[in-house]
DNA sequence: CGACGGGACGC
DNA sequence: CGACGGGACGC
């Protein structure tokens, strides 16, 4: 997409920059040094459809590091992969259980784990007429809903047209942002984990401008609670 | 601990 | 010609 190509310094590289559209739509891996490609490819393809495998070798010797990427063509797949693969072992010889998260994109600099907590959480935007009940029934179809929210003007108590529904796994969160129908009502929505991304993209600005935004929010010390307040 | 390759436009 | 913006919770 145009925010990755901006951010690599040059020419349009579908391989490359396609890596994290749509956002939350790679896993990160850590299994053992022995496993392939091709059993990777086996135990997540069932998952759905995988864009790409890298097992991640030592540049010189070929030897796997053992850690490896599975792209996805869609996050919920990405997000189902994570929630039933985690800490399973993929062969009878593994002598210790995979991890599996959703992998930070390539842009943002940061190799810390993507949080459950970013990713059960949805920011919307919605007729100022809905109440919490309204959202609560136009978004309980695409998962269990732990809790919702309407944003209000605390003195007038009217709605600001803004809301978040926390489901309780990522990938039923996903299937929020991938199956909400956009014409009736819900005006945009973003998966709180990729929200300054989106807001940036809506403005049509380069994300991220510069290393600032990795810099600012993710490298200096705060946690999610820092940056989008309590949970 | 455990984080980023390969390949290369498009009429 | 006639598209479009706005925008963040609260124990």
């Amino acid at each position: 997409d145009e925010a990755g190509s901006c951010a690599s310094g040059g020419g349009f590289r579908p391989g490359v920059d396609n890596l994290d559209e749509p956002p939350n739509s790679r896993i990160f891996l850590v299994i053992s040094k022995y496993t392939s490609e091709s059993v990777l490819r086996e135990r997540f393809s069932p998952f759905g459809e995988i864009q790409d495998i890298w097992v991640v070798r030592d540049r010189h010797t070929k030897e796997s590091k053992g850690i490896a990427f599975v792209k996805f063509a869609r996050s919920s797949q990405a997000c189902r992969a994570m929630e039933e693969m985690h800490g399973q072992c993929l062969t009878p010889s593994d002598t210790k259980p995979i991890k599996v998260f959703i992998a930070q994109s390539r842009s943002s600099g940061s190799h810390r784990d993507v949080e459950d907590e970013e990713l059960t959480r949805i920011f919307v935007m919605i007729p100022k007429s809905y109440t919490e009940e309204d959202l609560r029934e136009k978004f309980k179809v695409f998962g269990d809903i732990e809790y919702c929210s309407i944003i209000k003007n605390k003195v007038t108590g009217e709605s600001k047209g803004l809301g978040y529904v926390r489901y309780l796994k990522p990938s039923q969160a996903a299937q929020a942002i991938e199956n909400c129908d956009r014409s009736h009502g819900v005006v945009q929505y973003f998966n709180v984990a990729s929200a300054i991304y989106a807001k940036y993209k809506l403005h049509g600005f380069q994300y991220p401008p510069g290393n600032r935004i990795g810099v600012s929010f993710i490298d200096d010390g705060s946690n999610a609670t820092d940056r989008f307040g309590n949970l």
